[in-house]
Formats: structure tokens, sequence, C-alpha cells
DNA sequence: GGCATATAATTGCATTTGCAAATAACTGAC
DNA sequence: GTCAGTTATTTGCAAATGCAATTATATGCC
């Protein structure tokens, strides 16, 4: 029953870790009154995009359906943590522009994160601990994006 | 902006590879006409506890919070994949049988599963850097789990 | 240009999740 | 034995997610 192939261990140590890090994470962040992490990673994103993105390309690079990016625009912009405007080449595109609210909510929210990813993730495991992980993570996520863009 | 501290990075690229691999498996599990990934754990967990689990506990292992817990269950059970009996020795206690349908469907989704955690994850990666893996992740697990118990 | 097909974003509806409260039963102190 | 406090599970309601359209626009072929 249990498993002995190397990727299939790795497999189940990945989901059992990654759930209890992101609750731990999460229950942080609500603790400390902060938002939910999607919208700090959305705030990110666009900041590291200068600020503009359409909203497919956020989706994409977030890992969210096209569906729930709209709802979680809807959601941002409610708040005017965000502006959706319509593109000028495309007018099927929606861009999204980060406002100066947003900006200062998501450099508020980075040291509760920050603090938080040490306390459950970082603080568990050595320096090589990571880079080995990084190494590894960053294959398994070229194979799937590749394997996205094949069109094949 | 982009964060240099091995950990910090570690964790952004451990999130982004769960989201893809996830969205891949569970992809491939419906186009394959299997149930979702949590059935799954439910029943391979069961079985891994001879075929009997409180609700609580089994919550705990899968990290999964006890209101959705009640609720898997309930889907579960609604198709005879487990059943429901109060414990003897204290009647607050459900404990959760896993009935033979329920055997079967876990044998049988394993196949799929199993093909889809190559395709996605595994194949990716060498062997080295699956083990490496699961060292990593068997401190933060290890580091999450104790810290629960600690009532300090 | 005109039409079939593809793409970006959105929406309605069903399912699932999260939160806070409720229910029920146990435990320990007195 | 009784009561205060704790624990296991469940439930109502609100929010978020998944799925299957729908809308609006663009693109390529004739």
């Amino acid at each position: 029953m249990r498993e002995d192939d190397p990727g299939l261990r790795a497999w189940s140590h990945f989901l059992g870790a990654h759930a209890l890090a992101l609750r731990a994470v999460e229950a942080r962040l609500k603790a400390a009154g902060q938002p939910p992490l999607a919208w700090y990673d959305v705030l990110l994103e666009l900041e590291r995009a200068d600020g503009r993105l359409r909203i497919g390309e956020l989706g994409d690079r977030l890992v969210v359906e096209p569906y729930n990016m709209t709802r979680l625009v809807d959601r941002l912009e409610k708040e005017k943590l965000l502006r959706r405007e319509p593109a000028e080449d495309d007018a099927r595109v929606a861009v999204v522009t980060i406002t100066d609210k947003g900006k200062e909510l998501r450099r508020s929210i980075w040291p509760h994160y920050r603090r938080a990813i040490r306390e459950v993730f970082a603080d568990a495991i050595t320096d090589a601990d990571a880079d080995a992980m990084v190494r590894a993570m960053k294959k398994v996520i070229a194979h799937l994006r590749e394997a996205r863009t094949d069109a094949s």
C-alpha cells in the first residue's frame, strides 16, 4: 500500500506539506487582519508588470481560471485596489491597472506574509533544502508551462 | 521586488508548482471520468487505517476542517462508499467504515491517478530531486504537525 | 465585404468552502 | 450527582469556485 517510487512519494509529501503550510499561512494572515493570499498575489503580479495587465494574462500567471479571475478582479475593483480599463487595440480585452491604494495595501501585507512564510515554512528547512526545492519546482513548472503552449 | 532569500524563493516556487500540477492532475482525472482527488484521499486513508476511522481523525490526517470533513463524508456516504456508525465508547463520535464499493472504487481510481502524477509531476524531475523534496517536505510537515500538538 | 471560426471576458446556476453558532455528550471539580 | 468547561460533529448562511452557456469582438478564408 505504501508507495516506494520516489516520484510518487514526493507527490504525496508535496500535497501534504502544501495543505498544512497553506492553511497555517492563511490562518496567520487572517489573525493579523490581512486580506486573503489571492489578493496579495494579484497586486504583486500587477506591480511586477508595471501596474497594467490584461485579465487573461493575470489569470495565466496566477494559475486562476478566467471566470474566477473575472470575479477576483471584481472584488479588488470594488475595494478600489485596481481599475478595469478597455484595451485600446482590442475591444474584447479588459486591462487592469493597480491603484495607489492597491500598491499601498500590497506593501502593508508583505511583512505579515513574510513572517508567516518564515514561521510556517522557511524556518523548517535549510537553505540547501530550499535551493533543491527551487530546482525541482522549476522543472515541474517548466514541464507544465510548455505543455500548455504546444497545441498538438 | 524579486526575492533572494532561499526560503522565500522556495515558497513561491512551491505555490506555483502546486497550483499548476494540481490543476493538471484534477483535469486528467476528470477527463478519465474519475471522481475528485478528495474522494480518493478519504478512501485511501480509510484503507490504511484498516477501514475504520473517526471523522475528526480523518480530517486531521487529510488536513480538512471538521465542517468540511462532515460534508465530504456526507457525499461519500450518499454514494455508499462508506458508512457512518456511532462509536461505542463515546456518543459524540462518528466512526466511518469503508464499504466494499469504496475499496473497489479506490482501486479503480489508482491507475488513472498514478498515471496523472507521473505525467504531470514525477516525469519532470529526477529521483534525486524527488528524494530531496521528500526530505524537505517531511521537515515542513513535522514542523507543522508538532506545532499543532504543543498547547503552549 | 461576408461568413465561419476562434478568443476574451462575463454570467447563471449548482457545488463546495468558510465562518459562526448550535447540538450533543464527555470530563473534572466540587 | 451537578455544574462549568471542553470536545466532536453538525448546520445555516454567506462567499468562493466550477461548469456550461452567453456576449462581444476579432481573424482568416472565400
